[in-house]
RNA sequence: GGGCGCAUAGCUCAGCUGGGAGAGCACAUGCCUUACAAGCAUGGGGUCACAGGUUCGAGCCCUGUUGCGCCCACCA
């Protein structure tokens, strides 16, 4: 062949160029073909402030690998990109950096202004991110690539809110919130992360108010949020708690406030907790808003959106609530209101994004009612329509449909979709509409004002799977490649991100938005700690490329990982990745420095079983069928680190280890026709390699494929699928059987340190069936076993060191450099496993249970076991007892 | 308070529907053998956390225990 791969493996020296052919080449570009059948696959859009990070990495390396097997196996395989606006996180970096550069204000600069920089911010990083993700090799397709804000998605986002608000399943109301007051906005339940803090609860007694004076009287109440009670409208008890029956009814003054609240009875109030009568503060605590909805209490504000105190709060007005906290407390117990205090740990609800600490508050807000959109979610999970991968955590996906409560969508932010409601500044009706209407239907007024909030991210990434593809219209796309087949995404997303895509899916197209969700684990660094930023111990995927190449970074990721547990990043891993592939760099050198100028006849599958072939030829033909199944079974059940395992092992210890060194006598010897023959089949399993391995590695493989003079390209090329080759059942045997001959005088010589360049002869001793079979191998055994002749003897000399393979017992007459006693020694420690595996193979076959109730094919296989023990263990005594009266003399 | 995961070779982890444990790295020994020293060959090393149970048979299924980790939770 003409063209010979480099002697190196640089994957820096192709990788680029090979990615730009594809792409150029239109082969990440699904059409609607109703010849084939669609696959798809929705990328989890990343954002577009972020940097690409090894979780995206392996996110979409596992997306790339089921997109690229599919489009191999004929499907129309559609991996179709994009980026998310993520309202608050960009929302946030944007006025950091327009901080920083101009020293201005996101107020001082203005909506339309800020805009404008939000949307220069998203072309600059949102470009750099699909840079990052085409040195991954993601053969998604570019031409598809959407943006959570862009027209199309924000059609579906219009068309989605206005259906649910004219359904009823949008309402505006005011009600206990997740307020974030760094960020100055709401958060949905799912943006808030809990951490237990160390806290205290503060007892405070509340006077009588009929007694005010009195120390023995009044209720004792604890807390842990003091500066909350400005604000208290009751103290409820249980109307059956002996010790504050007698005070239901009758009011208790707030300390110092000296504002008079009412005892009431609910159900709320837990005996066990506390002191048994708990503070209500409807406007900031969720539950005491509920049991102030039930009794009708006031809703008193003492904090406000800065996290400052009001003017209910008298002289702390204008304090931040943590100081006020510090300045009450130290007032009331100057007032000898302090009971007690106590050390407890308080579970604490943060920003997800900025880490600070939520303050529940009362506020009009957009929601989403959701119980009547879980419950057909919660109904495809169950029917299986929707399947998680690994099962287990369909547990957390139906635990939170279960106990959603309604989702609060509006957000006091600029970035994002502005909620489609407008008010008339004349009447102030409120009109949801997908086109901004001209005048106020009720008054006729033409002064509309759009709502200034905008939508929470996840109301248009929950629409990502269909609005990608051309909803709400009925485009050809929807009709062809959806529902989509499979969700790949990460554990710590399910309850954010794809409950909400089923519900939505479920109600706007009426299916489910995918069949199958992937879940996939974390990666961490080598220590087992999350990567983050603080700690400074994320390591960028890039550089890893620079080093070591896509592929090995691809397989490190892929390998030894099962699905859905996380995995740590170490650099040996993709070390020995990137061996491998100069590993099968190195193999696919040496075959095609081995074919000759002049080409190779291209031969099917059928046509190359009429050859002359070998043994091994047949050997390796069919194990590469074999695996070729398993792999595929593997990858359709999502399977792949299993999967990458085989493909592995295949490449390395059958194709390289054995099969290439097998062939080498018939490639550097004299029969023209052999030697083509082989070549022929040293191709064709190498072809299939490059096949199986693609999804996995697709550099390499593509690169290599093309110096086999293939007609296309291997990106487009077929899936090994399996012919009607024969099971070549003799020649498999006979291969096994010298693999195991050439194992174990490998390991005599290396017991005896025998360096390969001495020369040194074996004897074997078979029955006539296995003598047929080594005779027709012999010149494979002396090549790898490096035997220089091979005898067969009924006996072998005493100067020899012994073993038995597969029943062939071998005699190496090894002369001086037997050392008598050491020989001795192994001799009886193979002899002793042999015992010992005679023991529990006739224990087991003596059990009449064993016997009556295994399968038979398992019977049969361990009675072969035990007779072959038997015989290596007689083989091996035999030798001994020789060994031992020669030492006698 | 509820749920989930993990515990297998010195280390990091595989092990599909139960039929006597594998890989990578590390270690030891011998090799520059004309694809590969980013390599080759060979070897050592495991009561599969503990205790019960089901079964002819358990790393795998059931129950309990211990240790580590994660998620959820209205937080007097």
């Amino acid at each position: 062949m003409a063209r010979e791969l480099a002697k190196n493996y640089d994957p820096k020296s192709f990788e680029k160029k090979i990615y730009e052919a594809w792409e150029a080449d239109g082969d990440f570009h699904a059409e609607i073909d109703e010849n084939k059948r669609p696959f798809t696959i929705v990328m989890p859009p990343p954002n577009i402030t972020g940097q690409l990070h090894m979780g995206h990495a392996l996110d979409q390396t596992l997306q790339d690998v089921l997109t690229r097997f599919k489009r191999l196996q004929g499907f129309s395989a559609l991996w179709l990109p994009g980026t998310d606006h993520a309202s608050i996180a960009t929302e946030v970096k944007v006025a950091d950096d327009i901080l920083k550069t101009e020293g201005k204000t996101k107020d001082e600069i203005g909506r339309d202004e800020f805009l404008k920089r939000a949307w220069k911010w998203k072309e600059i990083y949102g470009g750099k991110i699909t840079e990052q993700q085409r040195r991954l090799g993601d053969s998604c397709d570019w031409e598809r690539e959407r943006f959570t804000m862009d027209e199309g998605c924000n059609e579906a986002v219009v068309e989605f809110f206005v259906t649910l608000y004219e359904q009823g399943l949008i309402y505006k109301g005011s009600r206990l919130i997740n307020w974030c007051p760094d960020c100055g906005t709401t958060l949905s339940d799912a943006e808030v992360e809990h951490e237990d803090l160390n806290g205290q609860y503060w007892y405070f007694r509340y006077p009588d108010a009929e007694d005010p004076e009195n120390p023995e009287k009044g209720i004792t109440v604890a807390t842990s949020r003091p500066e909350t009670m400005f604000a208290d409208a009751a103290i409820a008890v249980r109307g059956d708690d002996p010790r504050y029956v007698g005070m239901i009814g009758k009011k208790v003054l707030i300390p110092l406030v000296n504002r008079e609240i009412p005892v009431i009875a609910d159900s709320y109030p837990d005996p066990e907790k506390g002191t048994g009568a708990v503070k209500i503060t409807p406007a900031h605590d969720p539950n005491d808003f509920e049991v102030g909805e039930r009794h009708g209490l006031p809703q008193l504000v003492c904090i406000d959106f800065d996290a400052k105190m009001t003017d209910v709060s008298g002289k702390y007005e204008g304090q931040d609530r943590f100081a006020c906290r510090k300045n009450w407390v130290a007032d009331l117990d100057a007032g000898g209101f302090l009971v007690k205090t106590e050390n407890v740990v308080i579970p604490t609800g943060k920003c997800y994004r900025c880490g600070t600490i939520v303050e529940p508050m009362i506020s009009e807000q957009w929601f989403v009612k959701m119980e009547e959109l879980a419950k057909p979610a919660i109904e495809a999970a169950k029917k299986k329509d929707l399947k998680h991968v690994p099962d287990r955590f369909e547990k957390t996906y139906l635990h939170w449909l279960e106990e959603i409560r309604d989702w609060c969508i509006s957000r006091q932010l600029w970035w994002g979709h502005r909620i489609p409601a407008y008010y008339c500044d004349d009447c102030g009706e409120l009109i949801v509409s997908r086109e901004k209407p001209d005048s106020c239907p009720k008054c006729g007024g033409k002064n509309l004002t759009q709502d200034e909030d905008v939508l929470d991210t996840w109301f248009s990434s929950a629409l990502w799977p269909f609005s990608t593809l051309g909803w709400p219209e009925k485009s050809p796309d929807m009709d062809y490649f959806y529902p989509t087949n499979v969700l790949v995404t990460g554990y710590d997303i399910i309850f954010f991100w794809v409950v909400r895509m089923v519900f939505s899916a479920l109600k706007m197209t009426g299916s489910v938005p995918f069949e199958h969700v992937f879940v996939h684990g974390l990666v961490r660094d080598s220590e087992g700690r999350k990567m983050s930023k603080s700690l400074g111990n994320g390591v960028d995927p890039l550089e890893v490329i620079d080093q070591y190449g896509a592929d090995a970074l691809r397989f490190m990721l892929l390998n030894g990982s099962a699905a859905g547990n996380d995995m740590r990043f170490t650099t040996d891993k993709v070390e020995s990745a990137r061996n491998f592939a100069n590993k099968l760099w190195n193999a696919s050198r040496f075959v095609l420095m081995s074919v000759p100028e002049s080409g190779l006849p291209l031969l099917g599958k059928e046509e190359m079983a009429k050859l002359n072939l070998a043994d091994e030829d047949k050997w390796i033909l069919h194990r590469t069928e074999i695996v070729a199944a398993e792999v595929t079974n593997n990858l359709e059940s999502f399977e792949l680190s299993v999967a990458t395992q085989k493909i592995f092992d295949l490449i390395k210890d059958d194709y390289c280890d054995w099969y290439i060194e097998l062939v080498k006598s018939r490639l550097y010897g004299e029969d023209e026709e052999q030697k083509e023959i082989c070549l022929i089949v040293l191709v064709d399993v190498l072809s299939d390699l490059l096949r199986l391995l693609h999804p996995f590695m697709p550099f390499i493989t593509e690169e290599i494929w093309s110096y086999l003079n293939k007609p296309n390209k291997l990106i487009v090329d077929a899936w090994p699928e399996g012919s009607d080759l024969p099971d070549f059942k003799e020649e498999n045997e006979r291969i096994e059987l010298v693999k195991s001959v050439i194992r174990a005088i490998r390991n005599i010589k290396a017991e005896a340190e025998a360096p390969p360049s001495k020369k040194l002869t074996a004897v074997f001793k078979a029955d006539a069936k296995k003598k047929a079979m080594l005779e027709a191998e012999l010149i494979h055994i002396e090549k790898l076993a490096n035997i220089t002749s091979v005898a067969f003897a009924d006996v072998g000399s005493e100067d020899s060191m012994t073993a038995v393979a597969s029943g062939v017992e071998i005699f190496i007459p090894a002369g001086d450099l037997i050392d008598f006693e050491a020989e001795k020694e192994r001799l009886s420690k193979e002899i002793e496993g042999h015992r010992q595996n005679i023991k529990r193979l006739s224990g087991k076959l003596n059990n009449e249970g064993f016997v009556a109730k295994a399968p038979e094919a398992v019977v049969l296989s361990e009675r072969a076991k035990l007779a072959a023990a038997e015989d290596s263990c007689e083989k091996l005594s035999q030798r001994l007892r020789a060994l031992e009266e020669r030492l006698a003399k």
